[in-house]
DNA sequence: TGGCGCAAAACTATGGAAACTTTTTTATTA
DNA sequence: TAATAAAAAAGTTTCCATAGTTTTGCGCCA
């Protein structure tokens, strides 16, 4: 029942961000009672923390297979380039601004998580690219791996990209193209000609 | 909640100063309304003085950290030398002296005036570069433009690079030497190497 | 028939938005 | 430079929506 009704809030905080949605919304959604809500969480505060943990944790599992998925670095940037571009949507912005405006211990909270993985993730993939020799060897891997996470805030920021002007989609191609290009070695050029040949 | 309220009342007197910042903007920052602020305040002055108390209280913690980890004398005094260096930057100035109201208005057209300026520079080299044929035509010049300019405010911002864990200079010629990979063609690569060979 | 569990509805308390009043600041003019 | 008007902001009040709680009614089952 728990993971019904978290479930079910996700569905609509993705909608609608989570400070528009009502506990009547929730229980409407669900054709279930607030009682019955409230018997099983404290409060709506719980409610989002939680929904925001199912969310990372969808995340992650995309990353992971993602990494599982990959045989090398350049394939595993192109693959989470793809990933990512199909799963971060404008509602995914309407949900992560509304979290940190309104919900701000639960913002740092899962920006604190996401950074850790996400760095983790990136860091070996930066490093492993260096040493199939896709990558460039004067790169600093810790530097982009910071950098790449920031610029998908920047992504998320209204000053450098409002909604009424860039298309989200367009934003993250040339973020990803941008980010890819300036790491590849000359051998990676090469592989990336050719893997985008076969995988077209 | 009062915690909140000086947390997010910091963030906007760093950015702007603490008498150039209304009531009015604090509740926006934070979504909440004037009453609920006051609700948990006398008036705008306590708000200062705890945001003040908060703020130096973190710089404190900074210099107690320094002398934890100097093994002597020696180190210490580089430790907060540099610590201290790092630190001191024009907002904290702005904090500090509590400038007048216009001071934001200043700051406001300065700072938009400055992206606009620095933006449009920004855009025209690269549509050259793309007409040149030394940059990809597949960049979008607009978002790439964007992108960089806030790549420069991703390397002051202290949650992706920590002052006392990387060299600015070095993220300065990272985030550079990306950006240009990221967008330069083949022939301008080969520009790049013949124009390194030149001036080395 | 009574107990149980749940939905729906009613209820209370509180915060947000907006309107309002008061005070301070700024701009204008003599 | 001082007086005055206007604008802006600080601070207060009102109304309403929603969070959260309690009550009522209903269906199901032993």
């Amino acid at each position: 029942m728990r993971k019904n009704i978290i479930t079910g809030s996700i569905e609509l905080f993705m909608k609608y961000g989570a400070k528009s949605v009502t506990m009547n919304d929730i229980a409407g959604h669900l054709g279930i009672s607030k009682k019955t809500i409230y018997q099983n969480f404290q409060d709506k505060e719980e409610i989002i923390s939680l929904a925001t943990d199912v969310y990372f944790e969808n995340k992650l599992k995309i990353l992971k297979e993602a990494e599982r998925n990959s045989k090398n670095a350049v394939e595993l940037l192109y693959n989470l380039t793809v990933k990512l571009k199909n799963r971060i949507s404008a509602t995914d912005l309407v949900v992560i601004n509304d979290l940190k405006k309104y919900h701000r211990e639960i913002w740092q909270k899962f920006k604190a998580k996401k950074h850790e993985v996400v760095f983790v993730s990136l860091l070996k993939c930066l490093k492993s690219g260096i040493s199939e020799g896709l990558f460039r060897k004067d790169i600093n891997p810790e530097i982009l791996a910071n950098l790449h996470i920031g610029e998908f805030e920047l992504l998320c920021n209204e000053d450098f990209f409002p909604k009424d002007r860039y298309v989200i989609s367009e934003i993250q191609e040339q973020i990803f193209d941008h980010f890819i290009h300036g790491i590849l070695s000359e051998k990676g050029f090469a592989f990336l000609a050719t893997y985008k040949q076969t995988t077209a």
